[in-house]
RNA sequence: GCUGCUAUAGUGUAGUCCGGCCAAUCAUGCGGGCCUUUCACGCCCGCGACUGGGGUUCGAAUCCCCAUAGCAGCACCA
């Protein structure tokens, strides 16, 4: 094979060229004349790791094939409205770096989804049904058309006029699209569009009568242009609901991708369980860093990029999979390993005085591959503060790194340090641990708070220069610096 | 129950459409080594998978059937 290859090149690649390994997202069809895509989500909190492949992955066919990226905001069920999220929908989406090109809030287009309905009424599409619940149920399962389905055009605009001046009420009409009865999955029987609602009130419009999403979407992809689709395959049935819409409108529908459920190890994702464990005090926030939420990430230092990145290699299979925190730490680490500088943070830590040391400035690199970037100066002067996990019966010399070696005897139990000269050879040959320490005059308290608990210890000094920024501690891993004040410094554990 | 979708290493992913290059890609993880005044970074080596069973075929991860498992929908949620 090979020497085909160098022979004849062409036919080489000519029999070979499919085993070429594609790199990046699928080839979307019908896509070379640009796309126009959108990202909806509910306001009902704040975006978690799950809206960010959605809206990453629109972002990127954009970006790839160049168009409009929408976002849409629908909010057409006040009953899983946040008023909040209006906000914090749009800082995510900032903080993600989104190409938004324009914005679209659902519940002030209520009238452009009432004179749709309207038409749709007049075209024989469509039927005011004032069957209950359990009534209208029951005929569907046994592929039956319920009485208010063969009513004329006239009576149904009539009763259409009677919902939007609320004359009936909560749960005494709806409108369903007509579909096709016999259609083997029971759900897309002649699926609801439109409902009435008394409360709870919207918190930006008032309403009455709400459209349901089969029926908003449909309605403002035709509308906005919308050319192209990527969601969860949780809508696949929506999908084809959502075709007889276009049906009976005779509009031209998108195209369609839909990509497989996705799970996070140990993380709830669902706003509403998160939302109650906010309120039960089991979490201190939205941006509580055991949560899944874009800002508790962001707050724990990952970057948004490495969101994207991990999120990209996912990619849009539709098969369902579970999102592994190892990936996105090291897509993170790949952004924040070459900007982090260096520092010192001591957990547990332990004080030794070591006699016959001599005062001592070290000189640590603030970044060993960047040595442009300058060091950090530690003064020893007789004690040095070190993690007490480093001292153990085991270990007969440590190594203070960037200072010098110290010895370790032990007597009942006790140990004692002298100071074991300077030589680094000498530390490797021993096999020292070459370990973080502090000296005790100049150590600030600092907490590392992560996902599974609070490690309490110090840092060096300069940290407070970094409120903000990503460091690394040496030997500890990466931490965000969440607060610096007269108590101490408060960071956020990474990852490794 | 009815309807539909999916099934490649611990995790993610390529290959599946159009069967031979696949004793299966890449990343991550893990193990080992090198480098290194961090258990970071970098480099090298290694580990690890086609859900099971039939069938078609000269040849199957790829096509067909059955089974199993997971997921979704069957809401006046999105």
């Amino acid at each position: 094979m090979k020497k085909l290859q160098i022979l004849a090149p062409d036919l080489y690649n000519a029999i070979f060229a499919k085993h070429e390994h594609r790199k990046g997202l699928p080839e979307l069809e019908c896509a070379d004349q640009g796309v126009v895509m959108r990202f909806a989500p509910n306001p009902s909190g704040p975006l978690h790791i799950g809206h960010a492949r959605a809206a990453v992955l629109n972002d990127a066919y954009v970006k790839q094939y160049g168009g409009r990226y929408l976002l849409r905001i629908e909010d057409t069920d006040p009953k899983r409205v946040d008023p909040d999220a209006y906000d914090m929908v749009r800082e995510d989406i900032v903080w993600l770096g989104l190409g938004i090109t324009e914005t679209v809030t659902q519940s002030d287009r209520l009238s452009l989804y009432y004179d749709l309905c309207k038409q749709l009424i007049e075209r024989g599409g469509a039927y005011v049904c004032t069957c209950n619940n359990e009534r209208f149920r029951a005929l569907k399962q046994a592929k039956c058309a319920c009485p208010c389905r063969d009513e004329p055009v006239a009576k149904n605009l009539k009763l259409w006029g009677l919902m939007l001046d609320r004359t009936f009420k909560e749960g005494e009409a709806t409108v369903r699209v007509k579909t096709d009865l016999d259609n083997p999955d029971p759900a897309m029987r002649d699926f609801p569009v439109f409902r009435i609602l008394d409360s709870p009130p919207h918190p930006k419009v008032s309403a009455h009568v709400y459209p349901l999403m089969n029926f908003s979407v449909v309605a403002d992809d035709h509308l906005l242009g919308i050319t192209h689709v990527i969601r969860g395959k949780d809508h696949i049935a929506n999908t084809r609901r959502q075709r007889y819409i276009y049906d009976h409108f005779g509009w031209k529908v998108p195209v369609y991708r839909h990509y497989g459920r996705m799970g996070i190890e140990g993380v709830v994702l669902s706003t509403s369980q998160m939302r109650l464990g906010i309120q039960e005090g089991t979490y201190t926030g939205w941006d509580d860093i055991r949560l899944g939420t874009l800002r508790a990430l962001a707050r724990r230092g990952i970057s948004p990029d490495a969101v994207k990145n991990a999120v990209l290699a996912i990619g849009i299979g539709d098969t369902d999979i579970s999102f592994s925190w190892d990936n996105l730490y090291a897509e993170n680490k790949k952004i924040v390993d070459p900007i982090a500088n260096r520092y010192f943070f001591v957990p547990d830590p332990l004080t030794l005085t070591i006699p016959g040391a001599p005062d001592h400035n070290a000189h640590a690199m603030l970044h060993p591959g960047d040595p442009a970037r300058g060091t950090r100066t530690l003064e020893f002067k007789g004690t040095a503060m070190v993690p007490r996990s480093e001292i153990t019966p085991e270990s007969v010399m440590i190594r203070l790194k960037d200072l010098f070696n110290v010895n370790l005897t032990w007597e009942g139990g006790v140990p004692s340090f002298s100071y074991a000269g300077d030589s680094l050879e000498k530390a490797r040959a021993a096999k020292a641990h070459i370990i973080q320490w502090l000296p005790e005059e100049c150590a600030v308290p600092c907490t590392l708070l992560t996902q599974s608990g609070e490690i309490t210890g110090a840092c060096e000094p300069m940290v407070k220069n970094e409120l903000g920024h990503v460091v690394q501690f040496e030997r500890v891993g990466f931490a965000k610096i969440d607060s610096v004040n007269e108590s101490g410094v408060r960071a956020y554990f990474t990852h490794k």
